[in-house]
Order: structure tokens, then sequence, then C-alpha cells
DNA sequence: TTTCCAGCAAGAACGATTCTCATTATATAC
DNA sequence: GTATATAATGAGAATCGTTCTTGCTGGAAA
């Protein structure tokens, strides 16, 4: 199984660490995620590959992923968890969440003011004896596409 | 139906301009609300009041009151939705989420700092074309008691 | 090649949420 | 104050996303 990507080698090289392989169904779904704008659903992620895998496999996948630090997941209305590339494969980012459609978007900001919304999440933290791990800026509102 | 505090004034009057009728379970949903510590699921309001209202009202009275303006949701982990006053009635802020128990805990920030994040929040927005109308920094980590 | 085990597919099971429907309470008209 | 219309309730069935179970498959290593 050769990887193509860059971004193949580098999961494929965190799933041999955790002992786990990088099987053509991961390889599907990683891709899958990778080409989106945004968290992508099971559901979601079953028709963007026409079915090609079915949806418990896809659920399996996305739970071996999470544990191995490949994907995010982002829990949404109606009880839909999302998942994305996580922070290290794809980057810092915040969320758009539309309230219409519940479409999230990734977006990300500039040096400047991620080094402010650190600071504020440093303060809050260290208040409420919180160990941050990761953080995000969740923007509800509407998207371009329902205005 | 005499009301009791300044928040049951303030909800009956909204519930009035919506045609809603403020009975008494939605009262003691609103009331379990404003005592608790951060957003509650329909579940955890269900032992809250130690069963005086069934499962199946909780969730439509949520549902009301949430279409009212009044309670805000929450997407947590495990597909739980958890409810809060919404800003109008207890105030911006914004919320630590536990990793391990999943818990999720209010928190504001000074002026000074809350002002930062509404510039980053601004900037993202106008830049994505979105139309803002709330946000939240979700801070995830590991709370207090789970450390 | 044979053995072994991670991964897979299909469907049952589960749990949170929503819906249905008959009953009860409240407001408004008379 | 009673009648009538409308809103809300409670109990349980139904739904839907997700997880679990079971038996099978296919690739890695000896």
């Amino acid at each position: 199984m050769t990887t193509s990507s860059g971004l193949d080698r580098e999961v494929e090289t965190r799933l041999a660490e955790h002992r786990i392989r990088y099987t053509s169904g991961r390889q599907i779904l990683v891709r899958a995620l990778a080409g989106a704008e945004g968290p992508l659903s099971a559901a979601e992620l079953h028709d963007e590959v026409s079915g090609a895998l079915p949806l418990s496999s896809i659920y399996r996948s996305l739970a071996v992923l999470e544990e191995a630090g490949v994907l995010a997941p982002h829990h949404g209305t109606k009880g839909l968890t999302r998942y994305e590339l996580a922070e290290w494969l794809k980057g810092h980012h915040h969320h758009l969440v539309c309230i219409d459609c519940g479409a999230v978007e990734d977006v990300t900001v500039n040096d400047h003011h991620e080094n402010q919304v650190d600071r504020v999440v440093n303060e809050i933290s260290s208040k409420a004896a919180f160990t941050a791990f990761n953080h995000a800026l969740e923007i509800e509102g509407r998207c371009a596409r329902c205005a």
C-alpha cells in the first residue's frame, strides 16, 4: 500500500505509532475529510464516498481515527457528530456554525488576533483551575448561502 | 399564577410576546436552570427535579423555551444537548468543556478581553460573508474534579 | 503456504429525542 | 359563570444517530 500524498504519509506514520493499519477504507475517509470545507458527519461521508463504505464501517473507522488523534469530533445540531482532521494536520482554526443549515465552516485568523484569543483562554483557564488542551471560537449565525 | 422572582417576570413577559403560557412545568425548568452551574440535558433536568416532570414533557418544554429565545442549546459529547438560560437572561459567557466527564462550566471574562474577542469575531465574520448572531469560546480540557 | 489477527460487513441493539393521541387546564366569548 | 376554543400535558410508541455483536475476509509474518 503506497502512500500518495504528504497527508497520507503523516497519517500512516501516526497510525503506525499506534500499531494501527492505514487501510484503504481509512484512506478514503481521510482524503474525503481533507477535501472538505468543514467537519462532516458519518452520513455525510457516506454520501461523499457514494456508499463505497457501509455506514457501520464508517462509524468504526471514525472512532479508530479519533482514538489515534488523526480526527477531531465536533458535536453539532440534532445530535450529529461531525469529524475533521485534527489540528496538527490541518492547523488551528475556528468555526462558523450556520443556525439554519447546520453547516460548519473552518476559518483561521492572523497571528496577532490568535495571540489575543490565546491570552483570553489562558486567563480563563488559570482562574478556573482548568487544564486547557484546545479551544475554538464557535461563531453562530447565518452563512452566505442561507442569508 | 403569580410570578415570584425577577427572572420569572422577565421570562413570563418574553413568553407572553410569543403568546406562550408560562406554566408551572416551564417555571420548574427555568428555575432549575437558573440554579445550575452550566448547561443541563433533559435527563439531568429530570434528575434535578426528581422526576416531577416526565421526560417527554421536559423535551417539549425545552423546545418551546428555546423557540421563544428563553433557553439556548449547547451540543456536547455523546449526542447530548444541554440547555441554559439565554444570554439576555444570564449574561454573555464562555464554556469550559471537560473532555473526561463532559461537564460544561460557564465562565465570564473582563470587558477588556471580551472586546478583543469581539474584534476577532467581527474580523472573521466580515471576511467570510457570515452574519454572526452570537459566539462562545469553547475551551476543551480537564476540569478540576477530573484532573 | 499456513497461521493469525486486525479489519470488515450486516444487522441487531441502544439511547436520546420526537411524535401521537387522548386527556386536562387555561383563556376568552357569551 | 358557563361554554367553547385553544394550549399544554403525560404516557408510550416511533424514529434516528450511533454502537455493539457476530462471523467472515484479507494481508502480514513465519
